[in-house]
DNA sequence: GTCTATAAGTAGATAGAC
DNA sequence: GTCTATCTACTTATAGAC
């Protein structure tokens, strides 16, 4: 990947995630990254292939982000790296993130990246002895979810406190 | 208001909650409620103020929708209806939902229409003996926003399962 | 004569081609 | 890197209905 390949994904990115996909035009990305109108088009074919591209990064991020998790053989570790996953995102990243979310609104964006991560947090509540282990999981994929949400719109310190109250809430 | 007028905005909120607000034109509005597009402007001055319109209706329908539990003096009762809230939207309102949770991730979008609701359930928890009864509301209200976002893009189905658990973990 | 509606425009932006 | 056919939000001219 040149730099200039990457410098059109890098703003590409953020103008999508501030004005959204249809909000944002392929000269105003090709200007704010330098380059030359056409060589979006010589890289991505159209505007569309841009977004696809963005939406592979993001496979592969949430791959390596809930990693560490799915190797974890502690269950009570399980959970507390679960709660600590959206207060752990850098804050450079935030604009990929938003996106993310905003992109689960539109019709055909693939859903079901966490699938394995909640088959994770069920077994992990197995283990710990819940007994309703699967639907446990939910509820804290809900959460943390929703706190994620939270997070990306007005940012870390406003859920900061309810981190402590959850991670009591389940590990004691 | 008229007809026509009723027309247009019914049209621009299924097509604003499926193309976004960039990705519909007001020719396309026009086209489908069946009028001219000049009359979108004479009703609505510009494109935005038809998304106003809807947003001043989703002030309204949101007070309606919490109204009942903000009445309710008994605290358990307050918990249930909260709970029930997402399960017991009809089908037909879910564009217009759609349309709401799409556009919390707009910059100039006004928040905190919940926060009578969450100082409700404050109120509730308190009133069960819950020592830390304003982040209790808050995980609810949490978990309460992403059921209805899982609602919203996958169905009641995908959700009823988790009501009756949720229910039995607070209420018992 | 005001209100509701339309059809036919305009100037600028847009994705994509050359 | 210039060009263009098409689309965009919005306007103007016009006119019947109450």
């Amino acid at each position: 990947m040149t730099d200039k390949k990457k410098q059109i994904l890098a703003v590409a990115l953020e103008l999508f995630a501030n004005d959204g996909f249809n909000g944002t035009s392929t000269s105003k990305i090709a200007k704010e990254a330098g380059v030359s109108e056409g060589l979006i088009f010589r890289h991505f074919e159209h505007k569309n292939g841009l977004l696809n591209a963005l939406v592979q990064q993001a496979v592969e991020r949430i791959r390596l982000l809930i990693e560490p998790i799915l190797i974890e053989t502690d269950p009570k570790k399980v959970i507390q790296k679960s709660i600590d996953l959206p207060f752990a995102l850098p804050e450079s990243e935030y604009p990929f993130w938003k996106l993310q979310f905003k992109l689960k609104w539109e019709n055909d964006y693939e859903q079901d990246k966490m699938r394995p991560f909640i088959e994770k947090l069920t077994w992990a509540f197995s283990n710990l002895g819940y007994i309703q282990a699967r639907k446990e999981a939910e509820v804290l994929n809900h959460i943390i979810e929703s706190i994620s949400i939270g997070i990306l719109r007005e940012g870390r310190k406003s859920q900061e406190g309810l981190k402590e109250f959850i991670l009591r809430k389940y590990l004691k």
